[in-house]
DNA sequence: GATGAATGAGTGTTCATTCAT
DNA sequence: GATGAATGAACACTCATTCAT
């Protein structure tokens, strides 16, 4: 590599790792994934990420065309972290019931911890979904968390514990919506209610109540006693 | 007065209400809660305010001070609606169960029928709740909200229907969530796993869904055989 | 007065003594001074004007015209003003030697104690002198202040106690130019140089510095001695 | 290079200094410099002086930051420039009596010389100073001013020339003040008694009365005839 | 690939002033 | 005479983006 040679031949010390294009990029979006969870695509500056990173404003528009380019790349990252993170969840061998459980506190706890993700989920939602990564791309990835589901609840149909004529699309959206909320909604309901819900306490509680809301929902009504032991603080 | 007959008899459009300071705040809070709802505070120039109103853009400062005062007051405005629509709520007849159900139901549709103020939240939400109400004037409002399920859920506990050890603020919490989500994140939602749900007919199942999953999530054991037909399909 | 009778029939007992014009009048241009003195012409917003006064701002366009009418009418106001405590001088009785001194500290004082007037005259001449005062009104009044040094002046050199060859308006520019920049710029003299001058002390040596320098500069030098005592500190 | 060659043939005359910021600087600040100076902080437009200059009115914000920034560049380069004046005077050859009138004269001729930089004073001064540079700076270079002084009025008093107890910001003092009153109050000074002191015979004549009145000011009596014969016309 | 300089098209905001009552 | 409402023209300032080197 000339280049290498040529610029230790001229200093510029501090520019020897820049030279790896993956890495400036995967900066670029760690940086710009922060900034725009915090201040939304409008509100974010380019020249704020560009203050945050260690190469120069020129970058961005080379690496991604422009602040759009940017943003789509930030959101398709982050919708493919998340799907990663739950990748790692092993059901198998767990029965229905326990197995929904865990799928629901799971993504209550997998959401809390991804609050970025959720804050450019609700941005992407304010406009309309309008950025959103190739539809290839993400069914891909999330039609495993609907099969994930479906098989759960076709084996509890099954064996006689749960209720027919769901659908596993709609128990996806029932844990997603009490996960979902629990992070996009906290600054509002906070300011509305007091924060208690939101300390640790109160989270422990809200995730066991996911649990709890999720397989009552689909058990029968005559399996319901065996769980109702746990779902007492 | 001659003039009032010439207003009415249609011309004269631009001075026919101007001196009146509350249809002029009025038609601008309307105007800018469209807007702010689509694009959000950063994402809305305040000349697309002005040129869907009748006044000029002068006026809202004049009104509001600054885009931020403007904001403000939309936001504070489009709780003060919600809140009017739950007051209209009549569950003081029916019976814990019932009350419940309706509480959630009608959330659920509220909550879908004025979409812009869901969007008005999501972007406060966004901003971290920087612009929320005095705190005053909005725990006037939402306490009696949760003083409504505290009153049906005692009443339930009593009649020795509802399980213990839960809040009412909890009940609220997964109430909102459900119905929150459902207007929220449909442009994602709906991108990935296609738009069915939110049409008439999915919309019909998710309300019902809603309020079986709250009841359920309360109710006894050995209390859930009677509604359990309910939430077949 | 009808009026008077009308108003007290139907109260707006604060209005009273608002419908003497000339009050009116006084008051808005009392507030117009202090403001006009403080930022300037194009400093000064109208607005910050009405604010501080009791009558409304519809008022200064009434009475004023607009604000460089209103402008115009203050600095008129401000220059009738210090001539008018000019005029309090009585030095016929005193020899030339002790009227010259004794204009020449009384300026230092009477500008010292007029700040207001100074600062409109900084802000007219950043103007260029385009607000000035009609220029009969204004020799009127100021010749006289010539005329007094005139007097003193020539009885001086009459009796062989000043050098000739020297105009009154330069001894007026003297004496003007050593009271009026003891003021004007004070405040970047003391950013540069501390404020000692003009604590009490310091213009205390000032103003008898103001009186030395003029006698020093208009006394013949054989004369000299005879006041020399007076100088020192 | 041939491109420098091309440059000096004269043509691309928008691009042929451009990427030269301490050029841009340069202008953006001369040009500055004369509006401010003509119509003061608030009086100046920015576009006013975009207008004038070869750079667009962006730059202004690039470089300064904002108005405010701009101006106290302005006023910061104009001190540094009156400084710079200054420091050409060589005095140390010359007797104190000389040296002083040289000093003061010099004064009265350097402000008469750049009016733009008065006439910043007189603004700041109606701004009360607030924009003044570091005191670091400014002091640095005024200090300078003074010690001149310090050093001519020792000599004189050791020489038994001039009057002990005066101090050389007091020395400093006078001869400023009549020196920027000049200008300062020119426009004013006119209005009301004509402008003949501002013609050329009118300027030389107290050019030599500031010399004049700071020798006679610091003399002692029995040493004032040898210079007495100057001051005549 | 990398950098600071440069830019056009907006963007929120302010001002003196006038109108309707 | 008096008041709050209304206004148009301009104003300082910002933004994403591109150019020159």
């Amino acid at each position: 590599m000339a280049d290498v040679e040529d610029m230790k031949a001229k200093d510029l010390p501090r520019r020897s790792w820049k030279q790896d294009p993956d890495r400036v990029r995967a900066e670029i979006i760690g940086v710009a994934r922060a900034a725009f969870a915090r201040k939304g695509l409008s509100g974010t500056r380019i020249e704020e990420i560009a203050a945050r990173m260690s190469t120069s404003k020129r970058m961005i528009y080379y690496y991604f065309g422009d602040k759009e380019g940017l943003y789509r790349e930030v959101l398709a990252e982050a919708y493919r972290r998340i799907r990663r993170a739950e990748e790692a969840l092993d059901l198998e061998h767990l029965d229905p019931v326990a197995a929904l459980r865990q799928i629901a506190e799971f993504t209550f706890e997998n959401h809390a911890a991804q609050q970025d993700f959720i804050r450019l989920v609700m941005i992407e939602n304010v406009h309309a979904g309008a950025h959103m990564p190739d539809t290839e791309e993400m069914s891909g990835q999330n039609v495993s968390a609907i099969r994930l589901l479906e098989d759960i609840y076709s084996r509890g149909c099954e064996a006689g514990l749960f209720r027919t004529g769901l659908s596993a699309l709609e128990l996806h959206w029932h844990i997603s919506a009490l996960s979902y909320f629990n992070v996009s909604n906290r600054a509002t309901f906070s300011k509305i209610f007091g924060g208690e819900l939101f300390e640790a306490k109160g989270q422990a509680r809200l995730r066991r109540h996911v649990g709890d809301s999720v397989v009552r929902f689909v058990l029968k009504s005559d399996r319901l006693p065996e769980f109702d032991g746990h779902s007492r603080d």
